[in-house]
DNA sequence: CTTACCTTC
DNA sequence: TCTAGAAGGTAAG
């Protein structure tokens, strides 16, 4: 019944014409958009852009979609996740203890401030490593608590390991165990807010729950025995695995293998990004992370593979040296390095930053692949951070932005194909949430098989991005290069995964 | 770089 | 005593 609606939302259109602008009510928007008031086709005239195909075959083709999900009911193991509360609840008293045994006073672990006190005025940490850049907080110019300081005392002290771990079942046990449950009170079932709007790059968002920052990986948890010090228990605790399908349903994964980085290399035409791609197999975060540490691919950790990708992120999206060599926890002199080689050996990712930023100002906005724009009023700013950010902005944009377009067409595109399939009696599956380049389904078992092959090749069609429609038309001249050049391009690499099968 | 969410102060 | 909002931290991409 939703799928057949048509409406209209001056709600999206004001927030494509102007995607950072939040102001939201009716009034606004008007004030804002028509020269007059009340002149009825307000959006798609002469200030629409080139936004009004956007708007009008992908944005209102969401709606039903969003709709979809959020009315759409996810059963949670309650009791499991009481469970798992407490023991991280019993699990984090030990470390409360083990920290302030360590520190030798009592003090709340939770606080940064606290924390500050007890390791740079009590143990005086900081004068045992002059060798190393601990990085200051961003205000008051203190020294930080954050997990890369930590990460650099771990040698000096017991305590900087206790309080990581710490923090860790903090962060899992109040957002992922207790926020879900508290998401569900008086029922056993969560359904996310899914917001089209908040976003300024095009993404959609979630709260209650933030279904998007669940953590995708298991995490592990050695259980200590205190009683009795024989051997140690090793939990492992998953938010997502608390979801349960209905019986005879499963849930199916389609994923988007490093969407950003791969419209990196399509954007940029970089032949050396474009390389790591072309072998269907290699998993890009997995081959930097062994490259770094110079190890072989097989023993590269989950968590090497999340360094390698925020390193890589960081880097292409402009960060400094002075904060890569936090993420790096090398000096900055050593993060310097490692930027001037990455973008070396990449050369034409970083012709291609160059080549956003001088568009950018030129126009004073860009554009993501399918046309989507961000204005940046701050591009040609005198004061030079404020500058930086709009520059920073501008690339990641162009980036996250296309990526955003492109995951949408998928979520759209499978959504009609299993809703008209379904009214004909074949297909039945339920999208539940979208995770950014991941699409998350409820499928009956029986229709598992037809059901992935059909997202699958629906997901991978879209590597021919020329055929992506008359979007591009109206493109930047890097993007059409970058088509011609590659037609078809290996943007869109889908694997599934089975998550929480029914026996 | 972008989001959302949690805690302390 | 209460609360709104800033700051710091973490998750996701």
């Amino acid at each position: 019944m939703m799928a057949g609606c048509r409406v209209q939302d001056p709600q999206v259109s004001g927030w494509l014409l102007d995607p950072a602008d939040s102001s939201s009510c009716f009034r606004d928007l008007l004030n804002k958009h028509c020269k007059e008031p009340y002149k009825e086709p307000a959006v798609g005239t002469q200030k629409s852009q080139g936004l009004w195909e956007l708007y009008s075959d992908m944005e209102l083709n969401m709606i039903p979609v969003l709709a979809a999900m959020e009315s759409h009911h996810i059963h949670v193991d309650k009791d499991a996740l009481k469970r798992t509360s407490d023991l991280l609840g019993t699990e984090m008293k030990h470390l409360e203890q083990e920290a302030h045994r360590e520190a030798g006073q009592m003090f709340l672990v939770t606080s940064s401030s606290q924390l500050r006190t007890v390791l740079f005025e009590k143990l005086r940490l900081h004068e045992r490593c002059e060798n190393k850049k601990l990085p200051k907080t961003v205000n008051k110019q203190q020294q930080s608590t954050s997990e890369a300081a930590l990460l650099q005392l771990q040698d000096l002290h017991p305590l900087p390991k206790i309080i990581l771990e710490y923090r860790q079942l903090h962060k899992i046990k109040s957002t992922f165990v207790d926020g879900i449950l508290s998401c569900m009170t008086n029922k056993n079932y969560i359904s996310s807010t899914w917001l089209q709007t908040s976003a300024v790059t095009g993404r959609i968002s979630a709260k209650q729950p933030n279904f998007q920052a669940l953590p995708r990986q298991p995490v592990q948890i050695t259980k200590k025995q205190h009683v009795q010090g024989k051997d140690e228990e090793v939990v492992t605790v998953h938010p997502r695995s608390m979801f349960v399908p209905p019986e005879g349903w499963s849930f199916l994964a389609a994923d988007f293998c490093q969407v950003e980085l791969r419209l990196l290399a399509h954007l940029s035409a970089d032949p050396e990004l474009l390389r790591i791609f072309t072998s269907p197999e290699a998993d890009v975060f997995t081959m930097l992370a062994s490259q770094w540490k110079g190890v072989s691919e097989d023993q590269v950790t989950t968590r090497d593979r999340e360094h390698a990708k925020r390193i890589v992120y960081s880097v292409v999206y402009g960060a400094g040296r002075e904060r890569l060599s936090e993420i790096l926890g090398v000096s900055v002199a050593q993060a310097g390095q490692f930027q001037d080689r990455f973008l070396q050996t990449y050369g034409e990712v970083q012709a291609f930053i160059h080549k956003t930023v001088r568009q950018s100002r030129e126009r004073g906005y860009v554009l993501s692949i399918m046309g989507r724009r961000r204005a940046l009023p701050n591009i040609s700013c005198p004061v030079w951070g404020v500058r930086m950010q709009a520059e920073r902005q501008a690339v990641n944009f162009v980036v996250q932005g296309s990526a955003a377009d492109l995951c949408k067409t998928a979520m759209i595109r499978i959504f009609n194909l299993a809703s008209s399939s379904s009214s004909s009696g074949s297909l039945s599956p339920r999208l539940i949430a979208q995770l950014h380049d991941e699409l998350l389904f409820e499928v009956e078992d029986s229709q598992l098989e037809q059901f992935a092959a059909l997202v699958k090749s629906t997901m991978e069609s879209l590597q021919h991005i020329h055929h992506l429609g008359v979007h591009l038309k109206r493109q930047a001249p890097y993007a059409r290069a970058g088509v011609q050049r590659h037609a078809t391009l290996c943007i869109a690499l889908c694997v599934l995964q089975l998550v929480g099968r029914r026996a």
